[in-house]
DNA sequence: CATACTAGTTTCTCTTTGGTAACCGGTTAC
DNA sequence: GTAACCGGTTACCAAAGAGAAACTAGTATG
């Protein structure tokens, strides 16, 4: 059994812990599209997102793509879908509560993201 | 043109910006293990990690797939590789200063799948 | 001389991911 | 009536992801 006072072994378990930890995280939240579409939706809580309007304004993704992913969100319960009974029919989709927690990840993402390109512009610049 | 003062516009095209920066992240950071490995080395900074070690400890990735990572993550600056003239030839990987800018990345990514567990969990026992 | 350890690479295969395009039913505007 | 919009689904296909197992090469051990 692993010492408590060994750091090393204390260590290691953390870790292990923490790895399974993102292994779930990414389970849930990984491959191309979930975490832009929450992002995407975090950004628009005051407005009303049908699925057109996110399959033009999130570049690149597909009908197809759209639909599966939030789907998954939907299962996870990050993500709402809600039929509106307007003519024609619309479905709005909105982030959830707990959808909202993936906030701090996405930004993040966002921020890293923000000053990699930075790095890249800067090594070829110089 | 978009008016400044128009804060429907203005928010649209930070939400563009602010995507267009994920999407970069998400392609150097994404996929199945390179966030792992990076917060793998970021916990083992005080110890030499070999390419053995690394694969005993992350659970479940195979000898091409860390070898591919690894290549990946080096050519982009976040891992260094340095091989260490013992018998036999050992080589170690770590984080590099740069790939430690990505610690807040995988930070938030450790604390949701934390709490997404306990959800979990809680949702059963309910 | 056989075994085992280091650090991978290669091959083969299966699965997953993802894109394109066609298509569906319903509604509305011309 | 026909074209266009909404909210998708389906079929088809290509590419990427990923695992298993075999293999290379050098060193060291018994």
């Amino acid at each position: 059994m692993a010492k408590i006072n060994d750091n090393g072994i204390v260590r290691e378990a953390n870790c292990s812990e923490e790895l399974m930890a993102m292994r779930d995280s990414l389970d849930v939240l990984g491959g191309k599209w979930k975490l832009m579409i929450l992002r995407f939706l975090t950004n628009r809580t005051h407005q009303v997102i049908h699925f057109k309007k996110m399959q033009r304004e999130i570049d690149g993704i597909s009908a197809k793509m759209l639909s599966k992913e939030l789907k998954e969100l939907e299962t996870n319960l990050l993500v709402s879908r809600t039929i509106q009974e307007t003519k024609p029919i619309t479905v709005a989709y909105a982030i959830t509560e707990y959808g909202k927690s993936v906030l701090p990840v996405t930004e993040t993402l966002v921020n890293w993201g923000l000053s990699h390109r930075e790095k890249i512009i800067d090594s070829i610049n110089k």
